[in-house]
DNA sequence: TGTACATCAGTGAACGCGCGTTCACTGATGTAC
DNA sequence: TGTACATCAGTGAACGCGCGTTCACTGATGTAC
């Protein structure tokens, strides 16, 4: 039982209409685009009214970041019994529900910025879920894992980006062609 | 024979010049931190006068994504009689001597930003050599050929971005595994 | 060969803009006696 | 229950910055006679 005040109560709940804010302006203008201004703006707020919630644009996006790696995790987590090609589809719809959010984790990393030291280990979570999927597949079940996330990122990222857009191809087929590739 | 005046001989080498200092830039910041006033700095000249070059910035940017697409294009033509294992190699060599440039075609797209029409015409022909290459492996050469690439983006990608970088795995060994994979 | 003119690369000042961030403040909400 | 004080969310003004882009200009290079 954690007892939470009114403020407090308050405080996370701002907190996360400026977290779906910043959401909504990375899927219209991607991640370079999150401008604390134009939160604020949105909310009917001032810009330095942010500063309350987050010590700077960086932590902000830090934060998304964290969250995007947490969603994607518990999406796996909350798959339930399920065999690799089972789980395969969980990527799929969690990555196709938002696609910014996909490449936030898994898209062209900027240069300079170097993403939380936790999320490493969100991550593997993940991949520890992919080979205890990989299992009962054959040896080494880690190097089998670790291909079969390749290859769903593969026809994820390049769906997602568009380049399948020309090509009379359905990307669901393709994916599930690659699906049945990994057993 | 082309006559060039020397005035012309200038133009393209100062425009070349700014493309050079552009991809350094972009190396180091992304794309979206791509700026003519300071690239035109770089070069000892002042903002304005690049655009006696470009009409704006996004002819600049659109110029270096039409390019990397030719390069790749390029590199994949300039690879001879070469069957599908060796195509892939030389699509990680291009990948892996300019990671940014990989990802400015094959990344992260911009959600506001249009890739100019003709990149689609150049990268279908880097498809075609890979289709050819299918070829003799089997029925539909064509499936063959895009799932091959989405194998090889997706180690590729995930390279580039650095997510192999604490696991314990010799990216170059998981690239030929997928590599044989393919046929 | 020399002179008059046209071309054009580059400068410097200026524009408006949005950004992140700081700071002193107001005013409402919560706490202690 | 009422009063005094502390907390703290949000404002508004201001900062310096870099951006893309325009414009009138200088001065060098090339062309025509």
């Amino acid at each position: 039982m954690t007892s939470t005040t009114p403020r407090e109560r308050y405080r996370t709940q701002v907190k996360a209409e400026i977290k779906a804010k910043a959401w909504e302006q990375i899927a219209v203008s991607g991640a370079p685009g999150l401008s604390l201004n134009a939160i604020a703006k949105q909310l009917g707020m001032t810009g330095p009214a942010l500063y309350r919630y987050f010590s700077s644009r960086d932590e902000l996006l830090t934060e998304l970041i964290r969250d995007a790696y947490g969603s994607f995790s518990a999406a796996v987590a909350a798959a339930g019994e399920v065999d690799l090609a089972g789980l395969a589809r969980v990527v799929r719809e969690w990555a196709l529900a938002d696609p910014q959010r996909y490449f936030l984790t898994y898209g062209t990393p900027v240069p300079g910025y170097q993403a939380p030291e936790d999320t490493r280990a969100t991550a593997q979570q993940v991949m520890d879920r992919l080979v205890a999927a990989c299992a009962g597949l054959g040896p080494d079940p880690e190097m089998r894992a670790v291909r079969a996330w390749t290859r769903l990122h593969g026809v994820l990222s390049l769906e997602l980006a568009g380049h399948f857009s020309g090509m009379d191809l359905d990307p669901s087929e393709l994916f599930e062609a690659e699906v049945r590739s990994l057993s």
